[in-house]
RNA sequence: GCUCGAGUGGUGGAAUUGGUAGACACGUUGGACUUAAAAUCCAAUGGGUAGUAAUGCCCGUACGGGUUCAAGUCCCGUCUCGAGUACCA
């Protein structure tokens, strides 16, 4: 935040030396302090409340003018608006803080009243809409020359606005410096001499708490003569109305517009007819509230959810604190965590929650794509009329009078493996398109584009997991999902290695089984299968800890894998493998378990026990390297000391040939992971 | 622009506190079985290079530096991509 004295002498409206201080001054909040010396003019808001009072004489009519035309544009269209340059110079100045020189003061609709203090200290040389703003007006009253500060760059044709290492100049003080040490510099020069203070700024945009929707919660609000009025808590809640048909009315008016029961009785204190004529009766609110109404904090209800008499229970909200994992879609990850950590925070103040945050872990899972096909359309002039042709992928329309293109979203369905269009069955499906011509590739066939984007009908890219699903099953969709990637990413739909996971089903089915049928022994397993079994058992509970579903179908893989090598077929094994599986393939594992004897449900049986003794071996294979290099493998004892591990590893001959000739200068031996050599 | 996240083979992706990069799977190639195909099984598969071969050497985790005996992993800088957000000063 810096201010700005207005300079009494070029402001005729207010005498020398009376000026009050909060009309004295404008205060402006910027981001970048360290360019305090390019400050070639100010502009404020046409709305500032200062305007009035600083606007001189000469300039009254423009700058009446300006604000009537701004104040009848919206908001939204001047957002919308970005390359229309305008605004008028004040007739005032205000006086630098630091240089103490004369700076004009312009208003213009690019500043926004609602944003920091509506003014702006502008540096043409540092901000590209302060550059174009200087350069429009460039030449007339009250637009100084560009300042420039910065060292060796040239502003002529754009502003420089990198925040890096350029060194400052015409800058006093600061001159030298780069971005960040100017930027502490100043602050601290201007909080010392009083024209400034630093400042964190937050932002929290407004956002409208309503939807033209019929699902939703209703506004408990009438309408008397056309001012809102609260419906007294007592007589809540009021219930959505019934209505025809859940669109908008004709004229536009919400859904609930079509309501014929939806008036408010005073008298009452009840919703009646539309036609009750009585004076009492008002008409309701005919918006209901947006979903995040509910969502923001319906884990609370949830606790106690049949409370007629409050939200819920203190005693219910301090038995289940808040949530402990959530998941949701990554298209919740803002506003969903953003409105409900925001109500939580409030109803937290206001001594309804014993805690501070809805979620202790929240977890966005991605979202499968879809691929997308395109059929990219040209409009062509032929013999001076305009004529629609499709043009296939890879094909060069050189000859062709192109006066317009865009894509087409065709039916995934309609295109096979080599992103060929069944152009026939594109026009049975669009009929409107029946007579338009393809211009093929000299093979004949026609190319679609692809890209990938979310699901959605209205893209035509939904591929029906059903298929998968007829032809795999659901636990090899389910299985594929998972060993797809991290659940946190999105990915495509792409069902290309679905045959690996296929595969894996199959294989483990048949460890269960021989060639008449259903086989598990009652012999011990062996060692070698214990072990199998035992680090799958580690992986996989560590894995569901960290929601890393993938790497544990991968080492279900590997651990059928081995036992299949093994010929394992121990019901000691395989019992708890199928409990293990369980989670991830379910149907499978069911129908195993019942295979096994068991008359309850696997759902049932308890997560299998790791245990360390059978990992443990008697040796372990060191890495052993030379300068940081892995050259081969070694296979040691475990329960040796270090002193030992290293005689050990020199008398061996392959290390003794890597180090013929050399003096170590160090040996790095580390028990259980590596040997490196350094000479 | 800002905030956050990510860059590893032909592909999807693995890799505890820094400690054998490329697990697992797809794809590809070769082989077995078959009249043939499908299915199944076996082998090879980061790149380069030397050798008949066994085997060896060099380079490799977006790019440039740094720390360390040792870096995909830690630090500094750059680039690219993705998501969110934006006339936000």
């Amino acid at each position: 935040m810096v201010s700005f004295q207005l300079e009494s002498k070029h402001n005729p409206t207010v005498p020398t030396g009376e000026m009050p201080q909060a009309m004295g001054r404008i205060d402006i909040f910027t981001t970048r302090p360290d360019t305090i010396y390019g400050v070639t003019f100010m502009t404020l808001a046409p709305e500032h409340e200062l305007v009035d009072q600083i606007t001189t004489a000469a300039q009254k009519d423009a700058v009446e003018a300006y604000k009537i035309a701004t104040a009848a544009r919206s908001e939204r269209e001047r957002m919308a608006d970005v390359k229309t340059i305008s605004g008028v110079f004040t007739g005032a100045y205000a006086t630098h803080p630091l240089s103490g020189e004369p700076v004009p003061v312009w208003i213009g609709d690019y500043v926004l009243a609602g944003y920091g203090t509506g003014a702006v200290m502008a540096v043409p040389c540092g901000d590209e809409r302060d550059h174009a703003f200087a350069n429009f007006f460039a030449g007339q009253e009250g637009m100084p020359e560009i300042k420039n500060i910065f060292e060796g760059v040239d502003i002529s044709e754009e502003a420089y606005t990198p925040k890096d290492k350029t060194p400052l100049c015409n800058s006093d003080f600061l001159n030298g410096m780069s971005y960040k040490q100017a930027m502490y510099t100043a602050i601290q020069k201007l909080e010392e001499i009083g024209a400034g203070k630093g400042k964190t700024n937050y932002r929290l945009r407004d956002a409208v708490f309503s939807r033209q929707r019929y699902w939703g919660e209703p506004f408990p609000v009438y309408y008397k003569d056309g001012l809102p009025q609260m419906i007294d808590r007592k007589h809540l809640p009021i219930e959505l109305p019934e209505v025809d048909e859940y669109l908008p009315t004709e004229d536009g008016a919400p859904p609930l517009g079509r309501a014929t029961t939806w008036s408010w009785c005073t008298q009452e204190n009840k919703v009646v007819s539309n036609d009750d004529d009585r004076d009492c009766v008002y008409p309701l609110e005919l918006n209901t509230m947006p979903g995040w109404a509910g969502s923001s904090w319906y884990m609370f209800r949830y606790m106690d959810a049949n409370n007629e008499d409050e939200m819920f229970s203190a005693e219910a909200q301090e038995y289940w604190n808040n949530v402990d994992l959530y998941i949701g879609g990554s298209e919740h990850a803002t506003g969903h965590l953003l409105y409900s950590r925001f109500w939580v925070k409030l109803l937290h103040d206001l001594g309804k929650v014993t805690v501070e945050e809805p979620f202790q872990k929240m977890i966005n899972q991605g979202m499968i794509l879809g691929e997308s096909a395109f059929v990219k359309e040209l409009e062509i002039e032929v013999d001076g009329k305009i004529e629609k042709r499709f043009i296939s992928q890879g094909v060069k329309a050189k000859d062709l009078n192109i006066k317009s293109g865009r894509k087409l979203h065709a039916d995934v369905s309609l295109v096979n493996l080599q992103n060929e269009l069944d152009m026939e069955a594109f026009k049975v499906w669009r009929p409107d398109y029946a007579s338009t011509e393809f211009i093929t590739a000299e093979d004949g066939t026609f190319k679609v584009s692809r890209e990938v984007e979310k699901m959605s009908k209205s893209k035509y890219n939904v591929v029906s997991p059903d298929d998968i699903c007829d032809q795999y099953g659901a636990d090899t969709l389910r299985l594929y999902e998972m060993f797809l990637g991290p659940l946190e990413q999105a990915k495509p739909w792409n069902t290309a290695g679905i045959t690996g996971v296929y595969g894996f089903m199959k294989k483990l089915w048949k460890l269960y089984h021989n060639d008449a049928g259903f086989s598990v022994s009652e012999e011990k397993a062996s060692p070698d299968s214990m072990k199998t079994l035992h680090k799958t058992i580690k992986k996989v509970q560590d894995d569901i800890e960290n929601f890393s579903f993938n790497t544990s179908v991968s080492s279900f893989m590997i651990a059928v894998n081995e036992l299949t090598a093994q010929k394992c077929n121990s019901r000691e094994v395989l019992e708890p493998l199928a409990v293990l599986v369980s989670p991830y393939a379910p149907h499978i594992a069911e129908e195993l378990w019942s295979l096994l004897g068991h008359k309850e449900s696997i759902s049932e049986a308890p997560f299998p026990v790791f245990d360390e003794k059978h990992l443990v071996e008697s040796s372990k294979t060191y890495p052993i390297s030379f300068n940081g290099k892995m050259k081969f493998t070694l296979d040691l004892p475990v329960d040796v000391s270090k002193d030992e591990l290293e005689k050990m590893v020199l008398a061996n001959e392959k290390v003794q040939q890597q180090l013929e000739g050399k003096t170590i200068k160090k040996a790095v031996v580390i028990p259980g992971r590596i040997v490196n050599f350094v000479f």
